[in-house]
DNA sequence: CGGGCTTTGTGATCTTGTGCACGAGGGCGG
DNA sequence: CCGCCCTCGTGCACAAGATCACAAAGCCCG
């Protein structure tokens, strides 16, 4: 196996779900080849990308044919990790918390919650949703007994760099932050956030100028 | 005044945001005047960064001292178009439309929940959290009536697309996507989205790779 | 009132990402 | 079995974004 020199870049990291949820499609859909064409349309980006980003995973098309849909699925999800179960663990169990642990995507889609995990004794014990509420002192224990490898935020912004540290402390080094605030992590250490507030003043944003500046 | 012919870049919207919230801060703090350092600090970028993205805002900062905490929240607000509120309408009166309706960060921020709206008939006509729900087919009066400005979509997948359409008919060029699906909208709309297990699966890249090469 | 210190604002440069256009390669029809 | 046609893979040029480095500009102290 040639050690690919080939680093995939962040954006088309970014892309390869979108890409696996279109294959997915397809594959129920009983379709079994598509081209780069018909995947760009369907993941709203244009055909070169699709080819460059899929390039970077090996050569995996065929000439005057596409790509085989099944096969390509399997070789992106190899790629992305996907070919087992990640863990996590949902820091917060207020209203946030309990909605994400109520969620059933991420058990489907390979990211099983694992537990809850609380600062406040009260609610630390019960099951919410089927998952076990446990307290923050006990993480490191539970992430290495569950093999726990993603951490979700789902704190007051306040406690939100606090429960990053504790995170890191547990030996978690993937991160998805849902509290309004930065926060900082260590080198080494991956960090997505989902802003909701933020998201909400982009568009703010582009709505007032389109209403401003004419166009 | 100039007409400034200065276009902000997106990356730049994308930050300022965050820059607002590190400024608000500030405030709370009393703290009247803060440096690019300090600020790229506490939004966790750098220095040059700051003080270029603050830039297309116009010169508002002081050589020598730093910018004046409150002058320059007030430009970004305006800026941002956050000097007045943006009524909001959730389509998908679900699980998520249903959290999202209950989740007071909103309204706090000036984008208060006007309207839920569902396909479903069974679900209209009452309140939830609050907030009114209707039928899908009232949106074009109540965007109208309400003066609502940006939709978010909280639904499945599969009726995203349809919802999307439903709101572009309304006259709503604004969109926030929950569903974890690409949809297309008119030229002159601005879509953003939210996408957990797309998050999640990113994560898992860098995780497998963390683990299978080294480093 | 002048010199030095601090911090901004921005030109220049480097990196990353995008899009085009075309050669290479493989299937398929005759 | 040959040649045509289709679609991939990729080199190249361009656009967007990040970072550096420094001159310009204002405050403060003596």
């Amino acid at each position: 196996m040639t050690d690919r020199a080939r680093r995939i870049p962040e954006a088309t990291v970014a892309r390869l779900p979108v890409y696996l949820r279109s294959l997915a499609e397809l594959h129920d859909d009983k379709i079994a080849t598509v081209s780069s064409e018909r995947l760009a349309e369907m993941a709203g980006v244009n055909a070169a990308k699709v080819r460059k980003d899929l390039s970077y995973l090996g050569s995996y098309g065929t000439r005057g044919v596409g790509y085989d849909v099944e096969y390509l699925s399997f070789q992106m999800s190899r790629e992305l990790g996907l070919t087992h179960d990640w863990p996590v663990v949902i820091v917060g169990a207020g209203n946030l918390g309990q909605a994400l642990a109520n969620y059933g995507g991420f058990r489907q889609r390979g990211f099983p919650v694992a537990a809850l995990v609380d600062a406040s004794r009260e609610k630390v014990g019960g099951y919410i949703h089927g998952v076990p509420v446990h307290h923050m002192d006990d993480l490191p224990e539970l992430a290495a007994d569950l093999g726990i490898a993603i951490g979700i935020i789902a704190t007051p912004a306040s406690a939100a760099q606090e429960v990053a540290d504790a995170l890191a402390a547990a030996g978690i080094r993937s991160i998805l932050n849902f509290a309004p605030t930065v926060i900082a992590v260590p080198e080494g250490t991956s960090l997505r956030k989902v802003d909701l507030a933020l998201e909400l003043q982009v568009l703010s944003f582009y709505q007032e100028h389109r209403d401003t500046e004419g166009v």
